[in-house]
RNA sequence: GCCCGGGUGGCGGAAUUGGUAGACGCAGCAGACUCAAAAUCUGCCGUUCGCAAGGAUGUGCUGGUUCGAUUCCAGUCCCGGGCACCA
């Protein structure tokens, strides 16, 4: 019977559904075993070729535990939201969760040909409102809770609000992010926004000011993504960086977890390392450096009363500000009509900042004052000679503290508010900011991070982190952030010019441009930080190398021990002390840990451990700095400025954060009109009146909320009173065996990870890792092809005419690479769509005809032509010999994606090889864990096996079976087989599981071996990989029950042991002849024999030998 | 730039982790069957010298360790992924 794997195909999917075979229940007698792949996030493309590499390798994994006796939980579902769904949406105006839809429908009628053993009654999408309820739910118990250093764990807030209410809060206890410490008197003397903004500083999602990709001319926030080179994809406008206030998940108070939770799991060796360089953890210290008095003025700082730490917000002495308050107070009741309508508009952090009126500053009392920015905002009453005379004293004395001053008249503020809002606006980018937690670093374990500084003395000193402290008499010279505030407090008059110069260089480019530079670049500042053990002064410089967001944003830079102090020194002529003992530093620096410190004082003769031991006892004993351990890890963003996302379930009240009762969730989305984003760059949802009316949030969550915990639901997915079902979640905890690509290998396995000990901290799961074993399966890459074009001649553009100087003619031309050089003009690569591509004599071609199908079908294509002699002449150049029938084409392997017009779509695959056939071919490629390019050619040889293996079975059109006993040699390459299968598959070596039982079958071929003892085990080893015709001939064979629920064949030793084996015999390494042994031959028999061998005595050319190595099993060398 | 992974025939890859490099498959070549084609089967198939027997050479590149290196070490080049708002 010819194998139709198209009937057997359906016929096997009949039985499944009508058995309901891969329905799993919460309670089996069975050990459990968790399956689980990362889910898929429904594109309009459909499903690649790629995608279901890791399903397949997944369900094979599953099916196997399947035979091997476990009750296994492998469910499917969807990252339903997104932003392309969004975007297709501003596009074509069609919902997002229509096209969501079509698209999950495309997705499952895709996966349902693979014959993936999913258990589908578990299905479900992250956008629909029954299960982001619980994303949200989750959200507010995240939000409700705060990290405990003490018990090292989330905990509810309540407990942090009942410590401060009966201890108060100390930052010296506290790992704190605010300023001061308050008695329990004082926090209930705190208004109620107070309590919330310094809980705000607390709770474990929290909302924090960040740097966003602003684009103006869309009035837009634009992702990562849609910014290319600076500008917008979407019509190439500029972006600018931008603050705006976010939402943050506090995961670095995990990071110590995270870092040792690692240890616990069976996950490959290099995604932990990829895991433990993005927590990034170091140890190290944080030291203080003063600056030259010329710059502090000598004034000294004002200290609180309470203990050492500067008062950091404090914008007068404190006998003043009492002076000051009542009078305060007074002119608050008393507004003047114009102080009031600002105030409307800038009260509540509606600019992004918080701005305090009548607020007392030295000794003046100013009327809008925005102390983070250290901005003023001045109404002018009735201008007459004296009010300006006045003003500008005033003015003048704020500049000098530190301030900037903008004055409006009562006139500009009645007729024109929007106006002097929008210059207020400005000031408040453009100004200096006090550091917020975020540009800290939000990795700092430390009360006192960041750069400190007083208000009224200006900056006193600079803090570096550092983790090589005992190289600090090294240290030649400071380098800071650019973005750092310290450079606009720092720079001299001077330098002022330059430095702005700089740093505007620096901001218009990308922090990934930033980081690949390889050129140094830099700036003086003017300013000098003195050596705290030297007292020498030392230049401070800015320089994009220095990046704001870890440690301190600034560093005390040891040319002789960092490579790139060293080439920062090297280019700016910079002193590069050496400290290293006998180490020659002159073409390079030493980055070594175990060289003996010389000209380093009091370290002198020290080696690495005991030099920071000393250093760090002598920086605490001096009081300029102390150990500190720093993570590069940063708090995680979680706004989007969106619509197609989870809304938060939260409102706000007196700008106050709160959050809605449990039994108003979910909060659904509300259908918009439009896409496009609200007045000042929010989300779409700022558009809809019935939700800013009621002060509701206008962000969105981003795309990992939903995927943080989904693993969890699968578990219950009908349950409707928790986010899992209690029972459910402790029978199956966490996963067993988790698949996914490794470019998710930090994102959002890091999420997940919190999330899950989140949950756990607050006692809803019993377990604290989410995925006990993790496999990174590579990706399928497509071949593209691409066609040089000369981008003078390009597809909007004409061809240039030298003559008139002027683009002429509409048309582009491809062009084969021996033209090249003899053009006048540089090439571009353009992607054709792959079917268009022929292959021929090992190259790939675009033809003539080939060429005019492309335009007809493709319009962006319609103007292409190929080089003619005609247009040779017209671009004034030589004609040359030109083929006018076709171009080479240069294949490329990259990503498989739409835009590349390289996807293969596996529907065509199947229709035409069948599912087995493709499911076997995906793992016959290569290792899962590597990429590969796919190339649909090697198919054949699969397609080929499992006819063969068909063909086993059936004698003309007739299922012949033999219950004849088998022989030893069947014997033995079935049990080989059953060996290396079992074997395999624990590996995860898909691809030479495919190779055994091509080897198998072709074996059993050769012996026309149709015996039901050979075959039938066979089936079930092949289940795995070929579940429908396996399953179809199990029941042709006469079972009753589903091949899946077969036990997996044991192999017997005893069918595979050998008794003689044919040894490679080398000369001196060089394999010369098999000689055959028996394996229990003894050692020296076998020497005699070897060395009395012609040809060995041949090639040994009468020398004698000096060893004789035998490896029994293996091989013989004989030295000579 | 930094972190992770990978470079083996024309192509995908294998090699029991230091022991016969190229299993298995694709493509190619030759042959059988056939009126013919498809399908199927058999043989050959890294490069190079040689009619052959056989020899030399060969796992990105340069060195090192070893009786022996695709495998270990040092350096270097190239490709892929990630770098915090694509998913």
């Amino acid at each position: 019977m010819k194998l139709n794997f198209a009937n057997i195909e359906q016929e096997v999917k009949k039985l499944w559904a009508v058995k309901n075979i891969y329905r799993v229940e919460n309670k089996s007698d069975k050990p459990k075993y968790y399956v689980l792949e990362m889910f898929p996030y429904p594109s309009g493309a459909g499903l690649h070729v790629g995608h279901p590499l890791g399903y397949i390798a997944s369900d094979i994994y599953a099916r196997y535990k399947r035979h091997k006796g476990f009750n296994v939980l492998h469910p499917m579902g969807y990252d339903a939201f997104g932003l392309p769904a969004e975007q297709y949406a501003i596009e074509t105006g069609q919902h997002p969760a229509v096209t969501t839809e079509k698209n999950i429908a495309r997705y499952r009628e895709q996966l349902d040909k693979i014959g993936l053993s999913y258990d589908w009654s578990r299905e479900f999408k992250t956008s629909d409102p029954k299960y982001y309820k619980w994303t949200q739910w989750i959200f507010l118990q995240i939000f409700n809770s705060w990290y405990n250093p003490e018990t090292n764990k989330a905990e509810h807030i309540s407990t942090l609000i009942s410590k401060f209410e009966t201890i108060g809060c100390s930052i010296k206890n506290q790992k704190s992010k605010i300023e001061n410490s308050f008695s329990a008197a004082e926090w209930k003397s705190f208004s109620e926004k107070q309590q919330a903004d310094i809980l705000m500083q607390f709770r474990l999602a929290y909302l924090a000011d960040a740097e966003v990709n602003w684009c103006e001319a869309l009035g837009t926030v634009l992702a990562n993504d849609e910014v290319v080179n600076g500008v917008s994809e979407r019509g190439g406008h500029p972006v600018v960086k931008k603050k705006m206030r976010q939402w943050f998940l506090r995961i670095t108070e995990y990071a110590d977890r995270l870092l040792q939770g690692l240890e616990t799991l069976d996950w490959s060796e290099p995604m932990k390392e990829m895991q433990r360089n993005w927590i990034g953890r170091s140890e190290g210290a944080s030291i203080r450096f003063d600056l030259t008095p010329t710059l502090s003025k000598g004034e000294g700082a004002i200290q609180s009363p309470s203990n050492t730490e500067p008062y950091g917000y404090e914008t007068t002495d404190a006998k003043t500000f009492e002076a000051l308050k009542p009078i305060a107070r007074e002119l608050r009741k008393n507004q003047t009509e114009t102080e009031e309508i600002i105030w409307e508009a800038v009260r509540n952090n509606q600019l992004g900042f918080k701005i305090r009126r009548q607020h007392a500053i030295e000794k003046f009392i100013v009327d809008f004052v925005c102390i983070e920015k250290k901005l003023v905002i001045e109404i002018d009453g009735e201008v007459h000679l004296k009010q300006k005379e006045e003003d500008a004293i005033r003015t003048e004395a704020l500049n000098l503290a530190g301030f900037k001053v903008i004055r409006f008249t009562n006139e500009e503020v009645k007729n024109n508010l929007q106006v002097v809002i929008q210059k207020i606006k400005t000031a408040l980018q453009s100004e200096a900011t006090t550091p917020s937690p975020l540009e800290r670093g939000q990795g700092v374990r430390s009360n006192e991070a960041g750069t400190s500084f007083n208000l009224s003395n200006g900056v006193r000193s600079v803090e570096v982190f550092t983790t090589r402290p005992d190289t600090i008499f090294g240290c030649s010279f400071m380098v800071v952030a650019p973005e750092n505030d310290l450079v606009n407090q720092i720079t001299t008059a001077e330098q002022k010019a330059e430095i702005e110069k700089y740093v505007a260089y620096v901001k218009s480019r990308s922090d990934l441009e930033r980081m690949a530079e390889k050129k140094i670049t830099g700036c003086f500042t003017g300013a000098f930080a003195l050596h705290p053990f030297t007292q020498k002064p030392l230049p401070i410089y800015v320089s994009e190398y220095v990046l704001n967001g870890y440690g301190t944003g600034a560093i005390m830079a040891v040319p002789a021990g960092d490579s790139r102090d060293y080439a920062f020194a090297t280019h700016f002529e910079i002193d590069k002390p050496n400290i290293f003992e006998g180490i020659d530093i002159a073409e390079k620096c030493y980055e070594e840990k175990t060289a003996t410190l010389c000209n380093s004082d009091f370290l002198n003769g020290m080696d690495y451990k005991t030099a920071t031991q000393k250093i760090l006892q002598e920086i605490k004993a001096k009081n300029i700095g102390q150990r500190k351990i720093n993570f590069r890890m940063r708090d995680a963003g979680f706004s989007r400025q969106r619509y197609w996302g989870e809304p938060f379930p939260i409102y706000y009240e007196n700008g106050i954060a709160k959050t809605l009762p449990e039994n108003e969730l979910p909060l659904a989305l509300p259908h918009v009109a439009s896409y496009s984003p609200g007045p000042e760059g929010q989300g779409p949802l700022a558009n809809i009146k019935e939700w800013t009316d009621k002060n509701l949030e206008t962000n969105t969550m981003p795309g990992y909320a939903g995927s943080s915990w989904y693993f969890l639901r699968y578990m219950s997915p009908q349950e409707d009173k928790a986010f899992v079902n209690e029972e459910a979640m402790k029978y199956w905890g966490a996963v067993d065996f988790y698949n996914g690509g490794s470019e998710h290998a930090v994102g959002h396995l890091l999420y997940s990870r919190m999330w899950t000990k989140v949950l756990h901290d607050l006692g809803f799961i019993n377990f604290d890792e989410p995925f006990k074993k993790m496999v990174n399966q590579g990706m399928i890459q497509g071949i593209s092809m691409m066609v040089r074009n000369i981008p003078s001649i390009s597809f909007d553009g004409g061809i240039y005419n030298p003559d008139s100087n002027k683009v002429e003619n509409i048309i582009s031309v491809f062009i084969d690479k021996g033209f090249l050089e003899k053009l006048p003009v540089d090439d571009i690569l353009i992607h054709i769509p792959i079917d268009f591509a022929e292959f021929n004599g090992g190259k790939y071609y675009l033809t003539k005809e080939k060429l005019q199908e492309l335009k007809n079908t493709h319009p962006r294509f319609g103007n292409v032509n190929f080089l003619t002699k005609e247009i040779c002449s017209k671009l004034g150049i030589e004609a040359f010999e030109i083929s006018e029938d076709k171009v080479e084409l240069l294949p490329v392997v990259e990503k498989m994606s739409k835009s590349k017009y390289n996807v293969v779509n596996p529907d065509d695959m199947i229709a035409q090889y069948g599912a087995d056939t493709f499911r076997m071919y995906e793992m016959f490629l290569g290792p899962i864990e590597l990429s590969k390019p796919w190339d649909t050619k090697g198919i054949e040889g699969v397609s080929r096996f499992l006819r063969k293996f068909w063909n086993l079975f059936f004698t003309e059109d007739k299922l012949t079976l033999s219950d004849a006993e088998p022989t030893n040699e069947e014997l033995k390459i079935l049990h080989q087989t059953i060996k290396k299968i079992d074997a395999d598959i624990q590996k995860l070596a898909y691809n030479t599981c495919v190779s055994q039982f091509m080897i198998c079958v072709n074996e059993l071929q050769a012996m026309k071996c149709n015996k039901r003892s050979i075959l039938e085990p066979l089936l079930v080893l092949l289940n795995p990989f070929a579940p429908f015709i396996t399953e179809y001939l199990w029941k042709e064979i006469g079972n009753k029950n589903s091949v899946i629920d077969a036990p997996f064949p044991t192999h017997d030793e005893k069918y595979l042991v050998e008794n003689s084996f044919s040894y490679p015999i080398a000369i001196n390494g060089k394999t010369r002849i098999n000689m055959e042994f028996a394996l229990d031959a003894d050692a020296k028999d076998i020497e005699t024999t070897v060395l009395a061998d012609a040809t060995i005595q041949k090639f040994m050319e009468g020398k004698p030998m000096k060893k004789f190595i035998f490896v029994k099993g293996r091989m013989i060398n004989v030295v000579v």
